[in-house]
DNA sequence: AGCGTGATTGCATACGGATGCAAAGTCGCT
DNA sequence: AGCGACTTTGCATCCGTATGCAATCACGCT
């Protein structure tokens, strides 16, 4: 065995205080301490001024990782990824982060390879002891999901809709209303020649998308688009489908903007199509992009802001004990006309 | 006080074991269970074997908070980011996860306000006894940075140099020599009137590529460039930027390359240019975009995925001690000829 | 004055693992 | 057989907070 015995432990530096330590600075009892941080403890108000005060001057703060392991509570949250290339993604990422900032929780981070199931991560999950797990861009089996739940800990699918039995919390836009406006939009436009280009097959956003559009067409007696199935949400993805589509489809709703984008550019560039004279395009998402004038993208917004703030109070309702059954939230898409149709 | 004294917190889900539970399970002492999960700890080998299957098949994982606690080492990392919106951003965010993951840390993401300093988020890092910082994006005071080296903890720059004396590890381009090479190559398509366009003023990044794209010209002794201020690293900025220089430069470098989109974007749809006929456009990075139909921009390429190993690299070395002084590593970027110049 | 009630405070211990140190066990060699 | 050297194990304690419970204190009322 080659490990020497360690002095005991990093001398912790100098600048960092403990609880007991401010306590004794102070002359009282540890419990006061830990008392003045926690809202509502019995303490008296004054001695909580005190504290507070010392606290600030000695630069004291409750070690978050003690707490946790003490309070069986982490303030932490995963928030697992696959799609980070998605641009619409990053926004996403940072506006939950910041949000879950603001309610007191910190963001870890889990990246999952793109396809896979999240439930790759869940071991580290349950080492981390997370509070609650936001699941964006990567599915849960119903297994996992199973596993994971059960004491205080909370899941949310964000973007997402809970396959199988399994009910989870999960907060996405309607996107089959939004798949309906897609089929609306291009068929106001008088395209009758439609189709669809799926992204992941398997993906709940992909699917209801699809049945919406569908559902539009066939409400109206019109045949089904013709269908692509693009195999991943990715620029390169799009642009193929959009080629194999090229002079079969005067009308083309893309199951997100980064497909769509990369189909404009086939369209454009390859195919030597005019957008929106000889062939219209609808994306979904609206990503930053689609509004560059490259490509005036006419495409769903998703409302990200909003769905953010739901899900984060969806979290704390769970994470506070008031929480009915798993809710699954619906915010409407909004149709942004812009010139690709 | 209305707090209702709880439980004893919430019960443990029956899933979760400890080490305890498992040490008595097999009639041992926790300590074995604790060495069997430390690599290099004094244990027997069969010891270990029975004690990994055990855990395996009661799903035993030991408790990261727990560890933390004791081991003083938390074995998370910090990532500071501010400017997720900037697509060069995600990738590294991503393959940093990844490659952090991988060497058995998580990452915690904390997001700054842009043009914020990383100073903001200093008490969380500390209460959340982070074992380093990554800071990619958002700069860090001198005396931030002096307040949190200290003891074992660990900071790496990314993408950003150290400003003033505070002497932190720093993974970056050659930005100076990126700079040069931009000059370079548009020199060598002949183009005379010449155009830097900045980003963020108060940025390395921003001001290296400037000094080695002007230091090109003055070798050769030509007049400096034109010089726009875009004020912050993104695509309206470069859209502004390029406006700003329609009709007076027939070259321009432009810090990044999101910068450079909403330029190219500007000068084709608004200024009715052609590039790179009328105007050679040259950024730097190489974020997805760049290499698009719509855009095929030439620029210089960061060479993200080394970046990444050699930042986790440098965090190692200073975790474990094995750390000289701090070092500035520049890797080259690297010239990715395209059509807009 | 005596006692009850509610507000504060301190004490002791738990949270789940890591680790210095001593005890126990194993071998090999003289 | 006896003893030293090394390997494995167990014991006890620490990490920094949170919190149930008992003790203390202040005050008001009979």
């Amino acid at each position: 065995m080659e490990v020497a015995p360690r002095p005991p432990a990093t001398p912790a530096s100098p600048t960092v205080i403990t609880a007991r330590e401010l306590a004794r600075h102070l002359g009282v009892s540890q419990s006061m301490v830990s008392r003045a941080f926690s809202p509502g403890a019995s303490i008296a108000p004054e001695m909580r001024a005190r504290v507070l005060r010392a606290a600030e001057e000695l630069g004291y703060r409750p070690n978050v990782i003690a707490a946790a392991l003490s309070r069986r509570r982490s303030s932490i949250v995963a928030i697992v990824m696959a799609e980070l290339t998605n641009p619409f993604y990053p926004a996403v990422l940072e506006q939950l982060t910041e949000a879950l900032q603001a309610a007191g929780l910190q963001s870890l981070l889990f990246t999952v390879p793109p396809g896979q199931p999240a439930d790759s991560c869940l071991p580290l999950l349950r080492q981390y002891h997370v509070d609650a797990v936001v699941i964006t861009s990567a599915s849960l089996s119903s297994a996992g999901a199973a596993e994971w739940l059960g004491d205080g800990r909370a899941a949310v699918l964000f973007n997402r809709t809970a396959a199988g039995p399994t009910a989870l919390d999960s907060v996405a836009c309607d996107n089959l209303a939004g798949g309906r406006a897609a089929a609306e939009a291009l068929l106001a436009q008088g395209r009758r020649r439609l189709a669809f280009v799926a992204g992941r097959a398997d993906t709940s956003t992909s699917q209801d998308r699809e049945r919406g559009f569908r559902a539009a067409l066939a409400e109206r007696g019109l045949p089904p688009p013709l269908r692509v199935e693009a195999g991943d949400f990715s620029y390169e993805a799009g642009h193929r489908a959009a080629l194999a589509l090229t002079g079969e489809a005067d009308g083309i709703f893309f199951a997100n903007d980064i497909l769509a984008l990369g189909g404009l550019d086939a369209l454009r560039h390859e195919s030597g199509l005019r957008v929106p004279a000889d062939v219209a395009v609808i994306g979904f998402d609206d990503i930053p992009m689609a509004a560059w004038p490259a490509y005036r993208l006419t495409t769903l917004r998703q409302p990200v802001p909003a769905m953010v703030a739901r899900a984060v109070e969806l979290l704390q309702a769970r994470l506070g004990g008031t929480a009915g059954p798993p809710r699954g939230e619906r915010l409407p898409a909004e149709l942004v006309a812009r010139q690709s149709l």
